[in-house]
DNA sequence: AGGTGCGTTGCATAATACGCAACATGGTTG
DNA sequence: CAACCATGTTGCGTATTATGCAACGCACCT
């Protein structure tokens, strides 16, 4: 699944353009971006005018630039993959950022990395929207990371594990060992915890939330600066989060809730 | 905008492929596909491998088929056309559909036609999710058409209007003239409504939402079978829905929703 | 066992994507 | 005003690559 053998160039080059797009940069034009990418213009100009054509990209005027188009919401709308879980705790998500006054997130694991699926940012903190839906994270320094490979069999926590764990900051846990280590930590106290691990300046608390069946596929996470997410405020953290996870948990299906 | 003279046919092909994703067949295997679209099997093997690769589309197993990739989902949260006022009007909405016990939506205009950004549907109606994110309709025989139209300055609802009307169902309007004639109702009653007109047996009532600029970019609807939403309480929905848009509109920091 | 269906892949070649170069447009500067 | 620069588009020829054929491995069914 993550290495294809053989994929079709130009097609390639559509998605690549695509991607382009994000937070930091929701408009380009096609010169800038052909530069940005190193390709011809000629070729981007023809990539991008088939991208509109199909909807996925668009603009007003042809002297003005690209912008990703309305078709890829109906696209990610029929994305079935955690459809339920997406509507299920996109309320009960709001609610929580809004109560602990931090940003919470919710969290699925895709292959070796973790992915956001949905952000909060409580309004009184909308200082800057980061924009994190759908940002990959590496899995071995993210609160959500560490709660989702805790839940993992070991057969398939051996798959998922990178053999190296890249540093990211002084803190980061680069030691297979010392991860698994707190791995185990992580099941017994039911909660997982980075500190400026993956990002110096920012904290985060994890919980898994277990589906319909039990399985744990997701986690939700609350994250902030580290000098408002403090060590002595995990605890209180996890517990919010805990609650709503059972409530997530509640509505996807799952019968054992109380017991969790 | 509409016409591309020159398209890329591998990515059209690729695109063509993604579109084929929908609520009616969230999932295809690679021969049923090429089938499908009367291509060669290799080629749709090796398009879709592409997308794969490229987080477009995802499957377990190679011999499971394919489903749309979260990718998507990182996309279209990048899509800042609407990112506003999409986040702002989730809540009202769904609260309006719980209210109301319809299906709630919210419509905007996309060249000559209609697309539906959001859509909500009370649970205690869920007996099937008709899954409309995403989904374009045509501008003359919907109600948010007919509002969107309304609202369009003269010289631009001329390059707007379809020359000719599809017809639909016994009772589509297909006279220009005729059309013109209820915009200009819809604009001194505020709402629109469509009986019939799109779809036998589906009924619809729907009110514009002004910007923060007082501008009419999008409208909401509430929608049902016509045994339920009937003409007699077009008013009664049409109250309410004018209630939710001006708390939209409030929060996209119009100034002037207490004189609308 | 044979048959059928699926999805993949090596290969050759026809088709097409690409880069060059020219063009039209708009904006800026002297 | 003319010259210059930047943008994005497009005709053209050809090098590259996407495509279809055919074969294969695998799973399932009779």
């Amino acid at each position: 699944m993550e290495s294809q053998p053989y994929a079709i160039q130009s097609v390639e080059k559509a998605i690549t353009i695509l991607k382009a797009f994000g937070h930091d940069k929701p408009e380009w034009g096609v010169s800038e971006l052909a530069r940005h990418l190193g390709w011809h213009k000629s070729t981007v100009s023809r990539l991008m005018a088939t991208l509109e054509k199909g909807g996925l990209l668009t603009r007003n005027t042809e002297s003005e630039p690209y912008r990703l188009g309305v078709e890829l919401i109906g696209l990610a709308a029929h994305v079935i993959s955690y459809l339920d879980l997406r509507e299920v705790a996109r309320p009960l998500l709001r609610d929580l950022a809004q109560s602990c006054q931090e940003t919470v997130n919710l969290v699925v694991l895709d292959g070796s990395q973790v992915v956001n699926l949905e952000q909060f940012v409580p309004p009184e903190r909308l200082v800057k929207n980061i924009g994190w839906v759908g940002k990959r994270m590496p899995i071995h320094c993210t609160a959500a990371g560490k709660v989702l490979l805790a839940h993992l069999p070991p057969s398939r926590l051996d798959r998922t594990l990178p053999a190296e764990l890249a540093c990211f900051t002084p803190h980061t846990v680069t030691s297979p060992d010392d991860l698994r280590r707190e791995l185990s930590l992580i099941l017994r106290q039911g909660y997982a915890t980075v500190t400026e691990e993956m990002e110096v300046g920012l904290n985060a608390v994890a919980v898994p939330v277990f589906d319909h069946a039990g399985r744990v596929q997701s986690s939700i996470t609350v994250a902030g600066p580290a000098y408002r997410v403090t060590a002595d405020r995990y605890p209180t953290y996890a517990q919010a989060l805990r609650t709503t996870a059972a409530d997530i948990s509640r509505r996807l299906g799952n019968r054992d809730v109380w017991t969790m």
